[in-house]
DNA sequence: TTGATTTATTAATGTAGATGAATGCGATTA
DNA sequence: TAATCGCATTCATCTACATTAATAAATCAA
């Protein structure tokens, strides 16, 4: 299950294109979204606040899916950023293509797994910032994303956390403290 | 869309329940769980954390779905509780009726639809518990589900804004003692 | 109706995490 | 070779919200 082949097909019109670390791929307002599948590097969507701060929504690394899918199934503008945290390969799907009304059964079928999974991950997400606080998270984090941390700044985690990077830096040496008795 | 007659379909087998207001209809640790299609009265789903207090993930009241994804797309047990905060009246499918393999293309295609709006509304739950604070986050669930204050306890609207009651109830009042000024 | 249980509100106090500022440390560019 | 820039860390202070506790109102059970 998402695999590139799979989701190649979806759209044989897609093509794969290569931007550079640092590049915007998407913004904020734009009412035509694209989807982008991440064949290698590293992105990332986000929103800027009204005060002019990152809330970083989602990583997307070899082998996942990034897109507005909000802006896309209501037809709206949409608020996301994403760029390129690193030279990146990425297959370029247009908003059709994720469109239901405008997909093939077959293709249907595919994308399904996809979104149950996001679902899933959208679920647990929504409970860990209910719920956990901000070291229980961070923990969460590096055990879902253990490869992750090697790749991205501190103050990204922090923001993909919801918390400031001062707050990240006392937890993790809270950590590194309480290791050393133990 | 996401109407009943498209939602039936789905599950000819499916059974319309009647549940009491109380009544709990899934218990966290299922290993088998359902999805409910609500065609009257109104259920939330909701975890209860280590120290015993409930988080809301989700209310649905006509016309809504609940169920959860995670479990059912990971086949791992709930950790959600699904209970009914109305005398209810619910279509029950099983697991595997949302299990990609099982389902017709057409079935799939109206599923989609579901999904797809899903994943909108946990990407604007997510974005606002990372970047709102609790009055703005307040002020847009009224906003959003304007109809549900009137059926659901302030402790309960509490709960899913992630916030205590007396948080709330303090939110209340310094929004009603603005408007006097205004 | 009465007593018991839940609910909303208020207030006092505590705390996780934000904010703002200072410092040192690579990395990039001149 | 600096000189500049972004990043992580530390510290002092502040604040949004949690916690605890008390009270009154509303709901439910008998």
């Amino acid at each position: 299950m998402n695999s590139l082949s799979e989701i190649l097909t979806l759209d044989s019109n897609a093509k794969t294109k290569e931007f550079k670390r640092g590049e915007i791929i998407q913004r904020e307002g734009t009412s035509n979204s694209f989807a982008f599948y991440v064949k290698k590097g590293l992105l990332r969507s986000y929103t800027i606040d009204e005060k002019g701060k990152e809330h970083i929504f989602l990583f997307a690394s070899e082998g996942w899916l990034i897109a507005d899918f909000e802006s896309q199934e209501f037809e709206r503008p949409t608020d996301l950023f994403i760029d390129c945290l690193e030279d990146s390969k990425v297959v370029v799907f247009n908003r059709e293509c994720f469109k239901v009304a405008a997909l093939s059964d077959e293709q249907l079928r595919k994308n399904a797994h996809l979104m149950a999974r996001r679902i899933a991950v959208l679920q647990k997400r929504v409970i860990m910032l209910m719920s956990a606080s901000a070291k229980d998270r961070y923990n969460k984090f590096l055990e879902t994303y253990p490869e992750l941390p090697n790749r991205i700044p501190q103050r990204m985690i922090a923001s993909y956390l919801g918390i400031t990077p001062q707050a990240l830096s006392s937890i993790r040496r809270n950590v590194l403290k309480s290791r050393q008795f133990s």
